[in-house]
DNA sequence: CAGATTGAATGAAACATTTCAATTTGGAGG
DNA sequence: CCTCCAAATTGAAATGTTTCATTCAATCTG
């Protein structure tokens, strides 16, 4: 680890001038304090030549807007945020990508925050976003019943929960029929011939993993199996090192016992899965079917091209960031709760 | 998609009153504001009945420090920003999750930008957090040799390199020393015996795809072999599609002049090769062998794992933020270069 | 008990901007 | 030459917090 030097003067040129404010444009300028606010924000009502005189002062001195100031007088922001679940699963990064289009329209900042899945770095950036005076949080909460996210819409900033539902009404919220998800992953593997299906996800606090083993029974049965036919495999979260685990869980049991198709929860675990089948020289989709959840990027990518089930991630963000819009302007708003169809992606892993 | 609704109060309960300020908590505890604000920022300096009748008043009213108005008066907030190149990639996720926990450490927020290497959102971002007045900002550029990156810490606010190099030396900056990396790489590939190598990666204008290519020729050379030895196939991007294209372009050769092993100038390059090998049915590593770069967790878990060179991610988002930190308290800053030295991770795509 | 010391609380000033009612300016119309 | 009008400009007030030099009260010292 090698480094060099130089440089030196830390800050400004000269004697530490403190920065330039709209005073000293005016000065400069020759005008007056509402002239300069009046070139910066109702360009149209000032004079050519004066404005333009205007913006030569700003460039000279280096004028930059103090937007505490103005946020203060404005009484907000004009920023959104978005408070992600896990900033390493690129499902969130592509709803974050959603939001930050919708919010790129609408001439908004989007400030991303990224709990890690830790209830208390949640807590902190709720109240820091708070404080700033945001237009609006948008989050994947860590536990979508947490009171905590009822206070703050109580008191005047709009949240949105995205990804998830909550059971009282209580917020708009974006979500996906995961129950639908379940249905079709499983159904596809049972006209596949499957009668032995894995379903592969934890833990069970975990809406999401319930509502899917859920649409994977309600498949079952009308397929006219019975529940015993669907093996339920539990994992401690959803990341791929748990889907390796899991891939050992099953390559353990005896043949007679033994599922031909897995369903994971989400795409980590089924990508674990995969690796962990390779390792055991167990051929994919022959020895074992997989269906993963979310059809992220990298399933497709695969050296198993993963069948998947695809949430539409983009389109969840940018719905969400409207949601919230439309609560910031819309005085008698009613909470709206959206969901979305989930769609089965068809590739190498459960097609021979 | 449906959708429900209900609710109605849009906001404040009652007659819509506006947020109470430290004046409403001073006049409903009977003290001064003062008091209040000695409260908030210097507890100790006030009598504990006092502070306990002030807090009540404060959760009575649902108080929440205005942050504008507080900055407004400090001249300066407590987050700093990065603006990372792609969220869509895990490297620069992992950067950011080692810049949050500097960050956190010295109970600054972090707010990410996400430019999509796009340089007019970089532009976008680099103003409202000057606006902003964040204490320093943090940036993979898409350009680091940008001229409006000069401006920001001449007037003040400072700015740190991460991941990149530049020219001058105007900036502190972070980075891992690539010619090493890649002749990390490349030996590796000499030592397994092979004499026709494929460098994947591109466009040249990247300073990285470049220094990589550098080591390589460099490893080559320190091992008596030629620079024809190393086959130059030149991307249009770092992504998993044109890694699948390049694959295409392998396999598309006569025999007699096919490498025999590929190194990626990152791994979103080396996954796609993989998959369009397996879907060429050419085996890796015996027909093709691969090196990656970056070493992300998705590497480790693809069906064939690969062999990557690692670089200190999350290191090197810690330390710039240090950096940062250290230029935002110390005058008399001299501007540092740090470089970071990789390592090869050896995993099944190149061992058999 | 006078004087000194400490601990608590006070309130006005400052921060940089925006807004808006009031004022000025330069013509046009009569 | 006067009146009126629109366009352009002005300047003071307001935004919510922090700071800091004072004031006030109570306790301690000799």
């Amino acid at each position: 680890m090698a480094t060099t030097g130089s440089n030196g003067r830390g800050g400004k040129s000269q004697g530490e001038t403190r920065a330039p404010g709209v005073k000293d444009v005016a000065a400069l300028a020759g005008v007056s304090l509402g002239t300069v606010s009046n070139v910066l924000n109702r360009p149209d009502r000032v004079n050519v030549q004066t404005k333009a005189r205007v913006e030569a002062a700003m460039a000279e001195l280096g004028f930059v807007r103090n937007e505490s100031a103005r946020q203060l007088r404005a009484g907000r922001s004009n920023a959104l945020a978005y408070i992600m679940l896990d900033a390493s699963n690129p499902f969130f990064t592509d709803v974050a990508h959603g939001i930050e289009l919708a919010a790129e329209a609408h001439d908004l900042s989007l400030f991303t925050c990224n709990s890690s899945n830790r209830a208390e770095r949640e807590t902190v950036y709720l109240s820091r976003l708070e404080e700033q005076r945001v237009q609006g949080i948008l989050i994947t909460p860590v536990n979508p019943d947490a009171e905590a996210l009822d206070e703050l819409p109580w008191r005047g900033t709009p949240v949105v929960i995205v990804d998830r539902t909550r059971s009282a009404n209580t917020h708009c919220s974006v979500a996906v029929d995961d129950v639908l998800g379940g249905e079709l992953a499983v159904s596809h593997l049972i006209e596949l011939g499957h009668d032995h299906i894995a379903y592969i996800g934890g833990p069970n606090t975990l809406g999401q993993v319930r509502d899917r083993r859920r649409g994977a029974q309600k498949a079952l049965a009308d397929a006219g199996l019975g529940p015993d036919n669907l093996i339920d495999i539990t994992t401690d979260a959803l990341t791929v090192e748990e889907g390796r685990k899991a891939g050992e869980r099953i390559a353990g049991r005896p043949a007679s016992n033994r599922p031909t198709s897995a369903f994971c929860a989400n795409d980590m675990l089924a990508l674990g899965l995969l690796q962990q089948c390779v390792a055991l020289r167990m051929a994919v989709p022959d020895d074992l079917a997989i269906v993963g959840y979310d059809d992220i990027d990298f399933a497709a990518a695969a050296a198993v091209p993963l069948t998947s089930v695809r949430q539409p991630r983009r389109e969840l963000g940018r719905r969400a960031a409207e949601l919230l819009l439309a609560e910031t302007t819309d005085p008698s708003h009613e909470h709206e709760q959206v969901v979305f169809t989930p769609e089965l992606v068809v590739r190498g892993s459960t097609r021979m």
